[in-house]
RNA sequence: GUGGGCGUAGCUCAGUUGGCAGAGCGCUGGGUUGUGGCCCCGGAGGUCGAGGGUUCGAGUCCCUUCGCCCACCCCA
């Protein structure tokens, strides 16, 4: 039997209605917030996401997807590699959806200089090479918000309140949420806060694992994730980030925290939060659910070098994306449901001689608008009644002989099993009104 | 990449020292000559993940393989 690639899921039923209503309460939200909808490719050239989210990260080395087209496989198979492949033959399935809105923002000059600041906001898949866990698959969804060409500390309270009034809408307690909060530093103050945590690291080199050894070659401040007892012990006295920030960075962290008060916004501070993407600047944040166990529910922050890494203008740029398949974990731990109900329909049952009749009546509701069922495999009054009452109909429309020799259809309300006859001409009018 | 667990009916799972493949739920027919949920009675539905081996005999033991779940790493 064919069956689905690893770490892929079909969406279907209540879980597809989840991830609708997702897009839909995010649709309405953001765009309050001035936010526009935008869809990229899921392809996109492996400069694209190598020089967005940076050559040491683990997204990069090894978990992004290349993609070759039938006629180059081949090829990249004889001479052992892609290398040799053209910039725009070498491909690779999005792992997360900011560098491709800031390539098409470079590309189609979204923030000419000096222009008004543009907010776009997605919900797309996203692809990423591991092994598959609880709220970890290879292809996941994200809903995510960008908001490019504003430096405005403002810009980086409203994005966090975005993020958790949408939390709010999808149904989520706010206080069985944790948000922390933390500032990276700039490129006037990070390379050198960033030098002294590689020394600090290789000064203690015999106290920490090898995983943090090549951190501080590849990426020192990964170090402060590290699960390790022994080597959380040793970075407790690491260089700390709020101590190294430079006055503009150290301003922007104080004034972000200011406008996060006046809202009402609780938060964490966190020196250890170090977003797992290079592109991260000044503000980053990162939410999870208290005792839902799959990790972080969304995170984000600011990239204000990221548009020149796609060869744009200098511009300011932040955002977030939330994961889908995790909200989705989390709120069901919650006890909240997402999936909605089906809608309410109305079904329609008939004699086997009136199957016409029948026919003729359905047509009409759906034209009318109706969510209307009826049955195709010629089965009992009685099985059709239970049909109608599996799919949760509100409605059930009789139509047997002596409704169409009068002309009139029986219709039940199922719940208060009254019934009453309705002209064939008036049914949609009257089941449209009753609904 | 590393380490655990699991594949038996549509779903959730039992299956004893190797001896006729089971239950609950769901589905379906009837009990009701034209009426659902509850109840009662009947029925259908299985290459036991796949391939090989041991055996008179394998869901069960051995080997191989595929797949899924969970954890580490990293991340949403």
């Amino acid at each position: 039997m064919a069956q689905r690639v690893q770490g892929t899921e079909d969406l279907f039923g209540g879980y597809m209605r989840a991830w609708q209503r997702m897009c839909d309460v995010g649709r309405e939200l953001f765009g309050a917030y001035g936010f526009d909808a935008i869809e990229t490719p899921a392809l996109e050239q492996v400069d694209t996401f190598v020089h967005g989210i940076g050559e040491s990260t683990d997204v990069v080395r090894k978990e992004m997807f290349r993609v070759f087209s039938g006629a180059l496989l081949p090829e990249v198979l004889e001479r052992g590699g892609e290398g040799h492949l053209k910039p725009r033959q070498r491909m690779a399935m999005r792992p997360e959806g900011t560098a491709g809105v800031v390539r098409a923002a470079v590309e189609h000059n979204f923030v000419p200089q000096g222009g008004a600041p543009v907010k776009l906001w997605y919900a797309e898949a996203m692809f990423r090479g591991e092994r598959p866990q609880k709220g970890r698959l290879r292809q996941f969804h994200q809903v995510g918000l960008e908001w490019l060409g504003a430096e405005d500390p403002a810009a980086d309270a409203e994005c966090v309140i975005v993020l958790m009034e949408y939390f709010a809408r999808l149904g989520f307690d706010p206080a069985k949420l944790r948000l922390t909060i933390n500032s990276m530093g700039d490129a006037t103050c990070r390379p050198a806060y960033r030098a002294a945590v590689r020394s600090f690291i290789l000064d203690h080199a015999d106290e920490m694992c090898d995983d943090c050894l090549e951190r501080a070659e590849l990426n020192p401040l990964r170090a402060f994730d590290c699960k390790n007892d022994r080597c959380r012990a040793v970075m407790e006295d690491a260089p700390k980030l709020g101590d190294a920030l430079c006055d503009d960075c150290r301003s922007h962290y104080e004034q972000v925290k200011r406008y996060l008060d006046a809202a009402g916004i609780a938060y964490v501070e966190d020196p250890t939060l170090v977003r797992g993407l290079d592109y991260y600047t000044r503000t980053v944040f990162e939410v999870e659910v208290e005792g839902a166990g799959v990790g972080a529910i969304g995170g984000g922050g600011r990239y204000d070098g990221l548009m020149e890494l796609e060869g744009g203008k200098p511009t300011p740029g932040l955002g977030w994306a939330v994961g889908f398949e995790r909200i989705y974990l989390a709120l069901q731990s919650l006890g909240v449901d997402l999936t909605g109900e089906g809608d309410s329909c109305v079904y329609v049952a008939c004699m086997p001689e009136q199957r016409a009749a029948a026919f003729s009546a359905t047509l009409a509701l759906r034209q009318a608008g109706v969510r209307t069922e009826a049955d195709y495999q010629g089965r009992s009054l009685k099985a059709q009644f239970k049909q109608a009452n599996r799919l949760g109909a509100r409605l059930c429309v009789v139509l047997g002989s002596d409704e169409v020799a009068q002309g009139v259809a029986t219709v039940r309300d199922m719940a208060s099993h009254e019934q009453v006859q309705v002209p064939l001409d008036e049914l949609a009018a009257y089941v449209s009104a009753r609904l």
